[in-house]
DNA sequence: TATAAATCAGATGTTTTTATCCGATTAATA
DNA sequence: TATTAATCGGATAAAAACATCTGATTTATA
């Protein structure tokens, strides 16, 4: 629904990623997609993608696997991971798909998404990959089923 | 993004035949691919979906055409033209893709999302077609560019 | 230095979504 | 009754999303 396959994919894998690394464990492919509960070779690409954009480390050869830098979770946040993967969204915030939709020329839903984008995208830009991570690490949260 | 293509052409294409309607008069489809911006042929799927859920109403031969029950616009909210579409949300409803994603099994961001997913809801559930169609019959809203 | 375990990169395959085509049917009207 | 303008239904095609495969490279360690 929300976000494509990849994009719930590779959040996911961050955040399982980071949580090893609040335990200085490096994560390999392997364990993350069992983790996680996602196709092995698919996630491969989301991870190199997540790389690219500095989101998340890899370390190649035997021990290597993928790890996340503990200092700059604080800073990286949903938003960031959600537009390595499924790019800029700001054109797809038409509930009705208008690619100018604005208050200025509303499809008939703007004003009523209005405030309900609004409080979405904050959270996206406010959720840290920091207290994702932590959720988890504490038994908080769940990353599959 | 939150939905599919189909569904946001097939809501745009019910509201625009229900303010048709209310001038009385009844939309071609190629009127209505026309005035919401859509392929004709996908669109003619999607209308005979919308037809086989009771949300408008086909007349076949020359002068025929889509419409919509006027007295019954009120009653058709804008959640009834998704699930018509897009089939019953309640699955797809976790950002991160978690099938049992609760208050009990919570994904990280399931307590953040909580209240954006329910007012989202509630907008589906309580924006009807009346107020869709009247807001562009009015001029105060658009349903293409 | 050979082996094993890991990521990387590019090609390929599958499934779903989006979109089109065409012949059949329906109904108004000249 | 013939023509025309519509929807309907099924088949097909194209594009995008989802997923896999394979060979290359890297690196720890026996």
């Amino acid at each position: 629904m929300i976000f494509s396959k990849a994009c719930e994919y590779g959040i996911r894998a961050t955040v399982y990623i980071a949580r090893q690394s609040l335990n200085q464990n490096r994560a390999s492919l392997k364990d993350i997609s069992r983790e996680i509960d996602s196709p092995e070779a698919f996630t491969a690409k989301i991870l190199q993608e997540l790389v690219r954009h500095g989101i998340i480390n890899s370390v190649k050869g035997a021990t290597g696997g993928f790890e996340a830098d503990v200092k700059k979770m604080r800073k990286i946040k949903l938003m960031d991971i959600v537009i390595a993967i499924d790019g800029d969204l700001s054109d797809k915030m038409c509930v009705l798909g208008l690619k100018k939709c604005s208050s200025i020329q509303p499809c008939p839903v703007h004003h009523k998404y209005k405030s309900i984008r609004k409080d979405f995208q904050k959270m996206l830009n406010t959720t840290s990959l920091s207290e994702m991570s932590s959720s988890l690490k504490d038994g908080l949260s769940w990353l599959k089923i």
